[in-house]
DNA sequence: TAAGGGAACTTGTACAAACAAGCGAGCACA
DNA sequence: TGTGCTCGCTTGTTTGTACAAGTTCCCTTA
């Protein structure tokens, strides 16, 4: 059962992608909208209110509201797996583990994820045949197993993950910055020491705030990009000095 | 004034940050909030979304609400003017505007910025003294005449364009990922030619959504840090193939 | 012609009530 | 012992109402 408002939101979703109501055009009033759909006017608001945080309309108060972009926010586990995200944008992929190992957490490991054994794989991931990724991750002890148990070239660690244990990965802290290609990095993806990576560490936890895994994942310049849309509202996107947290 | 339901958002800010409420506890009931601020279970779910919103606090239906984090987000103003980010974050900074013309727009421009004549403007701006960031930014014609009053030393750009002209920001789209440092990039920043950079691409629009500017800014590698917390209900960041908007 | 004041319109905030749906603990039964 | 089910708790959805606050546009007035 898909609430009301999310029906409602995904209608106006599709009349804006569709140009029913064009880039910077005004959005229907919440009086027009809740007797075009037969809903209260809260319901209306919160439908809204999901454009609005996605960065499709922009809102604010006494103003109709207005259609900024059209492009869409993509899922929480299309930013997370590489698996999902590739899959979803139709992109040939595949993954191969390079190296694997279990040993004992360090001191910021332990912080981190609160156990005090890891599993340590690194990855190399492709993108129509080419390698674009280099993931180190570090999993908690109390999912090394299930992870070991995954074949070498498992496509979705996350899908796997919840399919073999029910593993939900639920949320995630990601730093974003750029960084020199190191020789293992250089080698694995094919291009020059030192050339640019845009690296992006993570922290996932579960449902509970339970840590899983800790990873950092390097791109060949070029491959991908992030993207955020944000409005004088909403803000989800933070800038910050240096290496703050994480450690090196 | 401030509404009710920010104020019971900040207070259960300050909660998490003091420590009242630790990472990983449980936030007390909606029931028990309501009962305690003497405030509808609509408000204090509004309060609560807040904080939800902001990568704090996890929520999933049946399930009590769990702090997951205390770092806050910052403001739009603080993400997308680089002076306001730095002095809320108490650091020594500067700007220097390096180059400055009116010139015709490119098609690409004209689509972006829908303006014939632009203003192209190259600034360098420090941290600590320290060059760590070179800007390029297009102005739309429309803003080009206030721009080119401001002094080549203008800390805030943003700001100094509310007191003259009241222009407000208001949206931001935002693309983020790695590049080279090219030859003049190299010499503003003092790095070799071709060390990587973080490369932030961004377009600006008003309360209306007319665009103001189009900015491509390079930061020198280790000096900032993107960050950002999403969940598997709320996700902002968006990755994307290669450079497919925004040109190169 | 330009500035100012209002009136209509639109979005934001707050409260109240009722039901739906998911979670988790405890209990009963095999 | 442990499996499954039920029941209470908690969050999610929807409606309705009332008022607050900001915007926009028109009309008046200097």
């Amino acid at each position: 059962m898909v609430a009301r408002y999310e029906r409602i939101a995904e209608e106006l979703r599709d009349d804006i992608l569709t140009g029913v109501h064009p880039v910077g055009s005004q959005l229907p009033t919440e009086a027009e909208l809740a007797t075009r759909y037969e809903a209260a006017r809260g319901t209306v608001r919160q439908a809204v209110a999901v454009l609005v945080a996605e960065g499709l309309v922009g809102s604010r108060q006494g103003a109709r509201r207005i259609v900024l972009g059209r492009a869409r926010s993509q899922s929480f586990a299309e930013l997370h797996s590489f698996a999902q995200w590739a899959r979803a944008n139709g992109h040939r992929f595949g993954g191969q583990v390079m190296g694997q190992r279990r040993r004992d957490a360090s001191p910021v490991e332990t912080a981190r994820l609160g156990t005090d054994e890891v599993l340590e794989v690194l990855r190399l991931r492709t993108l129509e045949c080419e390698p674009v990724l280099v993931e180190r991750t570090v999993y908690a002890g109390w999912v090394a197993g299930a992870v070991e148990a995954l074949p070498p070239s498992c496509e979705s660690v996350t899908e796997a993950l919840y399919d073999s244990i029910g593993l939900v990965f639920a949320y995630g802290e990601h730093l974003i910055d750029a960084v020199a290609a190191g020789a293992e990095d250089a080698r694995l993806l094919g291009v020059r020491r030192g050339s640019p990576l845009l690296r992006q560490r993570r922290i996932t936890t579960t449902h509970e705030g339970r840590p899983v895994e800790w990873s950092e994942d390097r791109y060949r310049a070029g491959s991908v990009v992030f993207s955020i849309r944000n409005s004088i509202d909403a803000n989800p996107l933070v800038r910050q000095a240096g290496d703050l947290r994480f450690g090196a």
